[in-house]
DNA sequence: TGTATATGGTCAATCAAGTTGACTATATGT
DNA sequence: ACATATAGTCAACTTGATTGACCATATACA
């Protein structure tokens, strides 16, 4: 197997580890989430809340596909629209309970994910390998 | 950095190195490939040519699909239909010596970029984050 | 052998998720 | 105060996939 090259394996294992989230966010309730969802709620969920066009910026897509992503998780209740508190122009996109629960169930889903690798291979070594990809980011 | 959970580390290395390739696949002239060509190109160049169907199992689309993309293919000159030997329904898609040239300059470039990354990390230690990732793929 | 059913490939219509372009309302710089 | 920039939305279009219908050939089996 690890005669794959190394891009060949990240695209895999990302495959693979990102259908197993989405399967089990989909088997605890939240079927009506897709990936792009959960970057977009969990940039809201750090910032505490966010307008479009950060939004737009973050995920590399343009305003109006943001407007379109955000009206689909507004009708299915997990962010709601709010006027901005300073720009009358603007709004900002905030989690409702159900979004703050998602975000939630995700993180708790990622560290069951991460759990189940240390038992088969040690908490150092994947404790390296993300340290590893890591470095891939920095420095390529 | 690797505060990131494994998955977005996953996530955004991949989108490192897969822009990085193709970045230089258009530099060295193969500016009309994009990834799904690639993956389709390679299946057909390891078995020595492929049938339609053959390549919808592999890639996970429908043989629909896979009909599109041969026709872009074909038409920038890195395949070719032929008729299929023993079944006269039927058709395989083999490449053409540009087709075989490009999977040549892939396995270059990725080549130079585990290279580049020995330099930064060291052999060891690139084999053991590929190891990782295999141990991801079998496992998970 | 003949006939029913399955399979490989293509064409056409549709769908999903993005884009570009045009517009309104409000903000900001001079 | 007025010209220009910015946040957001609406509408039309593009792209890359899908589903459905079809033709030609293969295969199973009465």
């Amino acid at each position: 197997m690890s005669n794959m090259d190394l891009v060949s394996l990240l695209s895999t294992s990302f495959q693979i580890l990102i259908d197993k989230l989405h399967q089990r966010l989909s088997e605890l309730g939240f079927h009506d989430i897709r990936p792009v969802h959960g970057y977009l709620i969990k940039y809201i969920a750090i910032n505490n809340g966010a307008t479009g066009i950060e939004l737009a910026d973050h995920l590399g897509i343009t305003k109006q596909a943001v407007s379109k992503i955000v009206d689909y998780l507004e009708e299915k209740h997990y962010v709601l629209r709010k006027p901005h508190p300073t720009d009358k122009r603007g709004k900002i996109v905030v989690l409702t309970e159900r979004g703050r629960l998602v975000v939630e169930t995700k993180e708790k889903i990622l560290n069951e994910i991460e759990q189940h690798l240390i038992d088969e291979v040690g908490a150092e070594r994947l404790q390296m390998m993300k340290d590893d990809l890591a470095s891939v980011i920095r420095k390529t």
